[in-house]
DNA sequence: CTCAGATCCTGTGCGC
DNA sequence: TGCGCACAGGATCTGA
């Protein structure tokens, strides 16, 4: 489950072996992705990635001609540097043969990932183009957020986690975040404070920081072996824990569906409105 | 326009 | 031990 740390530490892990380096070929083995992957992709051959960057849970390879590709690693996907004698795992759906020998090996059991290449820069493709701020920006701060809730009945929980309003916010972050907030998860966001939102995306911050943080520590080796997600390091307050008691006052945590997503809080910690 | 629900997919973990 | 099923989730699409 690649959260936005996931796809920051995996963009800095794999930089160093694809910074400067040609792709001499792309092996497809798999195309049926979220979207379909599109035969134009071979013309990514015979260019030399000048740059990564990272959009969101979007990764994108700049390449020497100008063209962009764009990958999504979706709720499964994981991204390897491997040798080319590395065997061939059921779900490795597509590998860049880099020049020097190494191999980028995309596996997603699930499929939810995207591969996409574009000959021009991504800036106005309709997945990117409506993206909201970064999370670690200056753009994503309280008073921003405040306004643009005003007229907005839905749950805070769905709020957060829609990427016009802010990119890389999802379950596990929104849902860990609401409880280092007070805030009840479906508290309409139209109700909530400036003081709320100032205190709930300085929770987004620090908890999207110390994930990265631990997510890098978990990624120093992932070329070695395959260690657990990042976020499993951290200790999570209420993600996963229905059923059991709050750390801070003993009251059995609960769950509730929120537009599909299991959201966990505490009653007490978390009163509703 | 706004929001909720369905959808895509497969591995995991539970109950029986 | 094994079977079947509910569940997990990001982003997009549909429909009320």
């Amino acid at each position: 489950m690649p959260e936005l740390p996931e796809v920051e530490t995996t963009k800095l892990g794999i930089s160093p072996y694809l910074l400067h380096r040609s792709i001499d070929r792309i092996i497809i083995r798999e195309a049926r992705l979220r979207i379909p992957v599109s035969s134009d992709i071979y013309h990514c051959s015979g260019q030399q990635i000048s740059a990564l960057s990272r959009r969101g849970k979007y990764l994108l390879l700049h390449l020497s001609n100008g063209g962009t590709l764009l990958i999504h690693l979706g709720m499964s996907g994981h991204l390897r540097i491997v040798n080319p004698e590395s065997p061939v795992r059921k779900h490795d759906h597509i590998d860049l043969l880099l020049t020097g020998g190494k191999i980028l090996r995309y596996h997603d059991p699930r499929r939810f990932g995207l591969w996409l290449y574009s000959t021009e820069p991504l800036e106005k493709h309709p997945l990117l183009a409506h993206l909201g701020p970064e999370p670690l920006s200056d753009d994503f701060n309280g008073h921003d957020l405040f306004f643009k809730s005003r007229q907005k009945k839905q749950a805070v929980k769905s709020f957060i986690m829609d990427s016009r309003q802010v990119v890389g916010v999802g379950n596990i972050y929104a849902t860990e975040s609401l409880f280092y907030s007070g805030i009840h998860p479906k508290t309409p966001a139209k109700a909530l404070s400036l003081k709320q939102f100032d205190c709930l995306v300085q929770k987004i911050k620090s908890i999207l920081t110390q994930a990265i943080d631990q997510g890098g520590t978990t990624l120093r080796d992932f070329y070695a072996f395959d260690g657990k997600p990042g976020y499993f390091a951290l200790s999570l307050q209420v993600y996963n824990r229905a059923g059991k008691v709050c750390n801070l006052c003993q009251t059995k945590i609960q769950s509730t569906i929120i537009t599909g997503r299991s959201s966990a809080y505490c009653p007490n910690c978390q009163p509703l409105f």
